[in-house]
DNA sequence: AGCACTATACCCCCAAAGTTGTATTTTTGT
DNA sequence: ACAAAAATACAACTTTGGGGGTATAGTGCT
């Protein structure tokens, strides 16, 4: 508990990240190490410096979130993890709190929130913004269609990287042409992307994906 | 310019508002007079205290970012517009410029830009950030979308209705049963909407309609 | 009164999506 | 090394979507 505490932070917008490091360098017993914006950048970083806490973005252009973190975690498990979120959606939450993160924090609420965040997790407890809940219009619009479960996981990147497509209007030959596959291996993916979030077609898939953040 | 210029910031992010604060606080020839973490904060603060220049953010969720600039300057009239955003849509910016406000910086630069930005305008100068075009990654994935075009304004109301009712999952002859019409009908509106908005099939709809708030 | 736009409705045809079922290879985690 | 998960591939069949027309009644604006 003596020598300062190694932070990366995260974040695509730079003045963000510029607001970031004065707000943490008003703390003594931590110190920036490291800061990326962009995914690929925080992997580098994860690979080269130690790290005790990665206060992140999750929605960074390069990487869509959960495939960030599963990086890092991999190269550094014990690394402690807080998301910094602009979405409150309390589905997600749950499932990031659950596997993979240290903190939830939403930049809705004020620099105490990411304060007290540290100082939780630095004893072990886990961290969810208080202010979430007062967003709670977001959330019930949200879980309409995400039948309060936990959707992502259940999702292989060979499916997600062909959602992106679908979204691009591409069909299903097209895909495949694009994938070096059969068209029928295609169709065999959609289908079970349908099944598995329950889905009844792409227009449900397509809404899914945007207020999942999967795009 | 020797009294300091005050200021107003405005950005439903709260931690986002205090790292400005820090940020801003590091010069001398200007003082912050007013915070808003929305809308309505900030045009209440505009009617109570003379600012000189206002640094808004555009996307927050009670008003929709023109809006906003208008009823702003037409309490101050004479007051200086930052905005600080988060999207590169060159098209928007153009406008904004030519009628509105005086500088914009994306948040995917640095701090730097935001400085330039108030020196600029201190002599009378519009700034655009300079990041923006090195983001055209982004600038172009949305024209495929949204062919750089109006879009909104040729949508009727009809058509917006059976919009969302596809984005349930709902599918042409169940719709047509909630709307008390034929099926026929419902047909030749989406035929209608994909035309109008040059878009190829239902997926690229949900996908245009996501990211452009229509639901 | 006239014109443009909207909403309504119908038809045909083809392409694509969705459903059900089977099956092999490859990758991954333990 | 073994088992589980993922990725691959194929077929037959039904439903839906999308493109091409055409047409008529209402609505709103000038």
């Amino acid at each position: 508990m003596n020598e300062p505490k190694k932070i990366l932070i995260a974040d695509d917008h730079k003045i963000f990240l510029d607001g970031l490091n004065l707000i943490l360098n008003e703390i003594n017993h931590i110190k920036i190490v490291a800061q990326a914006s962009n995914g690929k950048e925080a992997v580098e970083a994860f690979k080269n410096i130690e790290i005790d806490i990665a206060i992140i973005d999750l929605n960074m252009n390069d990487f869509s979130g959960i495939d960030l973190i599963s990086a890092l975690k991999s190269i550094q498990p014990k690394c402690k993890i807080i998301v910094l979120s602009m979405v409150d959606d309390s589905s997600i939450i749950k499932s990031l709190l659950n596997n993979y993160i240290d903190a939830y924090v939403i930049k809705y609420g004020g620099k105490q929130e990411l304060l007290e965040a540290l100082h939780s997790i630095d004893q072990g407890i886990p961290y969810i913004s208080p202010s979430i809940n007062l967003n709670q219009l977001e959330t019930e619009k949200k879980q309409s269609l995400n039948n309060g479960n936990i959707w992502i996981e259940k999702l292989t990147k060979r499916e997600i990287e062909i959602i992106k497509l679908i979204a691009l209007q591409m069909n299903s030959s097209q895909i495949s042409e694009k994938l070096f596959l059969s068209y029928y291996t295609v169709k065999t993916h959609r289908k079970n992307i349908l099944q598995k979030l329950e889905l009844k077609n792409t227009a449900g898939l397509i809404e899914f994906a945007n207020k999942n953040n999967l795009l």
